[in-house]
DNA sequence: ATAGGGTTAG
């Protein structure tokens, strides 16, 4: 056979084009790229330089990079965000045909920008390339920074100013369904009452419709104030909006999340009774789960496992939340093996367990001190197809630790970054981090140490306490180089923040 | 198309 003659890279028809003789570079791989790369400084050499080795790599593989791909890079180093976010600006920086922008990649970039609580001047500078690229702002684009602002930097001011400004500063049109977005941001940062009074000083501009009310109950009931939240259901009532199913699912998980147990209770009988006249509030699928999980939770788990019943006589199908709440509530207060029975049942009856499922009798197998078990069944997900995430990593790795297998929860902590199954979040490093400290000794500090420097270069503020914590514990152990180097990375690390430019 | 149930700590 002769060789195959060199391609040429003029003479190559479009018509025509030779299927690539090399796979086109997986999301894996890539993401790997990025890992190993030098370094994980984000600016804009860094960028260009990583940009370079992604162009290396694609004659032995297939270019361009399809958005689809570039997405799963941005999740799988998605609790890694300063490589996620130098991988995003290397591919802005490679040749156009190359590689596929599309404004969900750019939304993923500006939720990992937003969610590193420090560099604002970041989230402005990503969010500056929407209109630089021509990618048009998506549905998602300002719920995602609203959130981002209320929840993740607690600054609920900023979510406020941003949507005041939206018009003025971006040209984008202020509707309902952005001002909910917003609305739900603050309460799910627990600012009920700020939701509430800018619902009154704009309900001019914006009308409340059901969703807006619907948003306004659930702040009450999170921060456990469900008479301002049925408050709000009379309202409701009065301005001539219906409530939805959603509205009475929301109290009824408030009446249960604030301990009111004989509330909830009432309110459901009393769904059950009304339905008759009024089909919205006929308990369904959502409701019958939250009243489940709510009486398992204090303890009643026979009342529970009735609710199950119930539900199915009544025609209710059971979703995969529901046994997933059950297979919970029985871990917690019963017994795991009850708990695994429902598990079979589940998949007798044709369910499809999902990472909830196997995570939360993970957990449950690990309380019971069977941890082997525990351990058997991460294969058994992974053989299913379903693929364990930082949580399910991190109940065996704190149970490890418990049960004194040191090396073995360490060992799992190599293993799943290394197989870029799911990189270590914060809680991760926290975990591993304070278990240093229990068998005092000096190897382990320079552990901990090690995994401070690691979590800051992830984007992770380790709280002070506990970065105190290592240094007194280097100091005492003696261990002056780590020491120092832990105080330098502190200090690199605030002269970053103020210098990231891109 | 924005809202509701299931993974968090004894």
């Amino acid at each position: 056979m002769p060789p195959p003659p060199p391609p040429s890279p003029t003479a190559a028809a479009p018509t025509t084009p030779a299927p690539p003789s090399k796979p086109p570079l997986c999301p894996r791989q890539i993401a790997a790229l990025v890992l190993n790369h030098p370094s994980s400084t984000l600016t804009a050499a860094s960028a260009r330089s990583l940009s370079a080795s992604l162009l290396a790599a694609a004659p032995a593989h297939s270019l361009p990079i399809p958005a689809p791909v570039a997405n799963a890079v941005l999740k799988l180093l998605w609790h890694h965000a300063p490589r996620a976010l130098l991988f995003f600006h290397a591919l802005l920086r490679l040749p156009p045909g190359t590689r596929e922008l599309s404004p969900c990649t750019a939304d993923l970039a500006l939720d990992l920008a937003a969610r590193l609580r420090h560099p604002r001047q970041l989230t402005s500078s990503v969010l500056a390339l929407f209109p630089r690229h021509g990618l048009a702002f998506t549905p998602r684009t300002f719920p995602i920074l609203f959130e981002r602002f209320a929840v993740s930097q607690r600054r609920p001011d900023l979510a406020v100013r941003l949507f005041l400004s939206l018009h003025r500063s971006h040209g984008v049109a202020q509707d309902l369904p952005l001002f909910n977005s917003l609305l739900d941001a603050l309460v799910k940062s627990r600012h009920a009452g700020k939701a509430a009074s800018l619902v009154r000083a704009l309900e001019r501009r914006f009308p409340p419709d059901a969703v807006t009310y619907n948003t306004l109950a659930d702040g009450w009931c999170r921060v456990k104030d469900t008479s301002r939240a049925l408050d709000i259901l009379r309202q409701m009532v009065e301005s001539g909006i219906a409530p939805t199913k959603a509205t009475y699912n929301i109290i009824l998980k408030g009446f249960f999340r604030s301990g009111q147990l004989q509330h909830a209770w009432d309110f459901f009988l009393q769904m059950k009774n009304r339905c008759i006249t009024d089909e919205n509030c006929k308990p369904d699928v959502v409701s019958y789960t939250t009243v489940l999980h709510g009486l398992g939770v204090s303890g009643q788990l026979d009342k529970a496992r009735k609710v199950f019943d119930e539900m199915t006589k009544e025609g209710c199908v059971p979703s995969t939340a529901t046994y997933n709440a059950l297979i919970q509530v029985i871990c917690k207060k019963g017994n795991v093996e009850d708990a695994v029975s429902v598990f079979d049942d589940m998949i007798e009856k044709g369910y499809v367990p999902n990472v909830v499922t196997y995570t939360v009798l993970i957990r449950g197998l690990c309380h019971a001190r069977k941890i082997d078990r525990a351990m058997k069944l991460l294969e058994r997900m992974k053989s299913q197809g379903c693929e364990p995430n930082v949580q399910t990593y991190n109940v065996l790795i704190r149970y490890s630790f418990e049960e004194g297998e040191i090396e073995k929860s360490l060992g799992l902590f190599e293993r799943m970054s290394k197989g870029m199954e799911c990189l270590p979040n914060q809680d991760t490093y926290n975990i591993i981090i304070s278990a240093m400290f229990v068998r005092k000794r000096a190897e382990d500090m320079a552990v901990a140490a090690r995994m401070v420097v690691d979590m800051v270069d992830r984007g992770y503020l380790p709280r002070r306490f506990m970065f105190n914590r290592v240094l007194n514990g280097l100091m005492l152990t003696g261990n002056q180089e780590l020491s120092r180097e832990l105080l330098r990375m502190q200090e690199k690390y605030a002269r970053l923040r103020r210098e990231i430019r891109l």
